[in-house]
RNA sequence: UAACCUGUGGUGUAAUGGCAGCAUUCAAGACUUUGAAUCUUGAGGUAAUGGUUCAAAUCCAUUCAGGUUAUCCA
């Protein structure tokens, strides 16, 4: 067997097993299954991105089915959204499929585990039989129809599925344990009575089948191998299994897989929200302009903000997959758009808060057309021109009359050099009444070899062209808007979320179409928004450039304050005493000789107060017994004195069965 | 407080009993016609306590903490 060095997740482990137990390979085959009820976002990426990666993986197929047992929620607006979401995410289904598409097999099952006496029909209101479900911690009672007669129960649920019922008044019921301490194994409803216009079966069935023993079901039809859903599921499994074991006694011949389902922790992220129904409430009270609202979180916002489908799938194989509850900090994603961005995106220059700069020596009617490479990290982009004359736009942050030598930027008397261009110096600056500064006086230095230590973006004013910039900040102020108890997240929400201002673009920018991204050079990421106009382009600022001299200064009035990092505290030295020697037998020698001097070292800073209660160390600790025996030892060394406590815990290291205590202890 | 699940640097994730890695984040430096990128270096971790073992993040026990499950939703 071939040696597999890459580490696996918990799921590709159960794979693994698998095949080693039998399965043949060429059984896998995953699905995904949303339920077309609203937009996918950010944390259905990892879904998707878990079922779809094993397919590549493996070279299995994935299936895309949609969950659609309940009209009353569903529409075919969300069936094509999800399509168009997942295909530009770069993945391939092997067959598009629905539930729906299994009501009549579903029904004959359900036929069959009437008269296998495992499902019977109740008649009871909903709150009769939510009463007899009992609670997590008190046994249900069963139903007075229980015990119905096969015969009754069969002509009732044919009499419901044919529409002579109200809604409400009949359900079917699996038939087996009202006692369970799982509550999904009490009873679980099967069908209920719906009167729904169904967007694919539209009026033809009356019953739909509840989750439970559709989803399962559907797994089993399609014979997928491995069914993974997020670990809420994680109850509904007992069931899931036992309506495949009964139903597999039915089919077995022409079905031979049973699948097996598996749960792994959603996704959740910083400062964001992922319930589709929170989400809903956003688009619907006009918080934001609507589901693919660059702010966001779906699939179809990140798209629209400028994000690529590579980077949200390195984002996905970063977070991982285990069974522990995550919050993944939003800096994740942006750095992978980040990485994605700065191989594939053309550099321009736009400024986007302007301030005049006049350069005093170049002449008023000349201009120039000076080349500027397109992209340094990709050769193959190219160069284009660029127009420079005598005056020109630099961001008013750019230049401030007098500053420090921190101060890399423009400043009076100083230097800087233009980027694509010359050097230019400020000489002197004008002023308005209120003393706000209207232009910036330089000359220009045509020898572009000497060393400048900053270096500034800019655009020719008579030839610059503008946009509208859509400037995004993060749609909550708190790390996780949905997770306080007292508060409503929607009083979380940001009100600087947007900001939109009119930039100053280089003209070759009039030629961007909807979608295509830049860096605007020392500002961030931006792409073309589809609100642009033949006239009018829009742009939405995808994420900013990392920015390591922004956070040198105080933030300035930023809405956002953000929440200050937890320090990371260095530990005291007493408890790296304590870790090292924790592992000190394990070690070889000559690491065992390097943790000694460390911890010789480390024994500096310990206070005999510190040390003591580690003399009671259980005997069975042997390394740590060590490490505060090699501590204790400096300490006398730089004069402790000896006392009761230190001659007890040495005698009894002397007689310790453990060679490296028994040696330490005897040179002291 | 019934059942089930989960605890590894700030965050996420590896290590199936054998020297706790990787990524991000943060910090310092080098380089730089983007205070970007790149490069170098550093900081920071096995929830606690016992036990089994030559050897424990890993196995056992106890404790602590967090989560999930009670819709004719999925």
């Amino acid at each position: 067997m071939s040696e597999e060095t890459k580490s696996l997740n918990f799921i590709e482990h159960i794979i693994e097993e698998d095949l080693a137990n039998g399965l043949p390979k060429d059984k896998l085959r995953f699905r995904f299954p949303p339920e077309p009820n609203g937009y996918l976002h950010i944390g259905h990426t990892k879904a998707i991105g878990i079922s779809f990666g094993l397919g590549e993986k493996y070279n299995a197929p994935v299936n895309l089915r949609f969950d659609d047992t309940n009209p009353s929620k569903e529409e075919q607006e969300y069936v094509d959204a999800i399509k168009r979401d997942i295909a530009w995410l770069g993945y391939q289904w092997e067959n598009e499929l629905y539930s729906s598409d299994y009501f009549d097999k579903l029904y004959e099952w359900a036929v069959q585990l009437i008269k296998d006496g495992k499902a019977y029909v109740d008649s009871q209101t909903s709150e009769a039989m939510a009463e007899q479900k009992g609670t997590p911690t008190q046994p249900g009672t069963n139903s007075p129809y229980r015990d119905r007669s096969v015969e009754e129960n069969l002509d009732l649920f044919q009499r419901m599925k044919a529409g002579e019922f109200p809604a409400g008044t009949h359900v079917l019921r699996a038939k087996i344990d009202m006692e369970d301490p799982n509550m999904l194994m009490r009873d679980p409803i099967m069908y209920r009575i719906m009167y729904a216009h169904h967007h694919r079966t539209g009026d033809e069935w009356c019953i739909y089948p509840m989750y439970d023993w559709t989803h399962g079901e559907s797994d089993y039809i399609e014979q997928i191998s491995h069914s993974l859903c997020s670990l809420e599921f994680k109850p509904h499994r007992k069931l899931y299994d036992w309506f495949k074991d009964n139903v597999y006694e039915y089919a077995k011949d022409k079905l031979p897989l049973p699948p097996k389902q598996r749960e792994f922790a959603r996704l959740n992220l910083s400062y964001t929200i992922m319930s589709k129904r929170k989400l809903l409430k956003l688009v619907e009270e006009k918080v934001v302009s609507g589901w693919d609202d660059p702010r966001m979180p779906t699939i179809s916002g990140l798209r629209r903000r400028g994000y690529t489908p590579n980077s949200i799938r390195e984002f996905i194989k970063k977070v991982g997959v285990a069974k522990r509850e995550n919050v993944i900090d939003v800096s994740l994603l942006e750095f992978c758009v980040r990485e994605d961005l700065n191989k594939t995106a053309n550099r321009v220059m736009a400024v986007l808060n302007p301030v005049k700069v006049v350069i005093t020596n170049y002449p008023e009617d000349k201009e120039e057309w000076l080349e500027a490479e397109n992209n340094q990290e990709d050769a193959s982009a190219g160069y284009r021109k660029v127009p420079f004359s005598r005056e020109i736009y630099i961001e008013k942050e750019d230049f401030k009359e007098e500053a420090g030598s921190k101060f890399f930027r423009l400043k009076l008397g100083g230097e800087v050099r233009l980027k694509n261009a010359y050097i230019i110096k400020a000489n002197d600056v004008i002023k308005d009444k209120n003393g706000d500064i209207t232009e910036i006086h330089c000359t220009y230095d045509t020898d572009t070899s000497k060393k400048v230590k900053g270096t500034l973006h800019w655009v020719s004013i008579k030839h610059a062209i503008t946009a509208e910039i859509r400037e995004y900040d993060r749609l909550f102020m708190h790390e996780a808007p949905d997770s306080d108890k007292d508060k409503d997240f929607m009083e979380f929400l940001n009100p600087n979320s947007l900001n939109v201002k009119i930039g100053y673009l280089e003209p070759s920018l009039s030629e961007a179409k909807v979608g295509e991204r830049f860096q605007f050079q020392r500002l961030g990421y931006f792409v073309v928004d589809e609100d642009s106009t033949s006239d009018k382009l829009v742009f939405n600022k995808t994420v900013g450039l990392r920015d390591s001299w922004a956070k040198q200064k105080p933030k300035p009035q930023t809405t956002m304050q953000a929440k200050p990092k937890p320090q990371q505290q260095k530990r005291s030295a007493i408890s790296v005493i304590q870790q090292l020697g924790k592992k000190y037998t394990n070690y070889p020698e000559d690491k065992q000789t390097k943790v000694k001097a460390e911890i010789i070292d480390l024994a500096k800073e310990v206070s005999y107060d510190e040390l003591e209660p580690l003399f009671a160390t259980a005997v069975k600790k042997a390394g740590t017994r060590i490490a505060v025996m090699i501590a204790l030892k400096e300490l006398l060394k730089n004069g402790l004195e000896r006392n009761e406590a230190i001659n007890e815990f040495i005698s009894k290291a002397l007689e310790d069965k453990n060679d490296i205590l028994v040696a330490e202890a005897s040179e002291v």
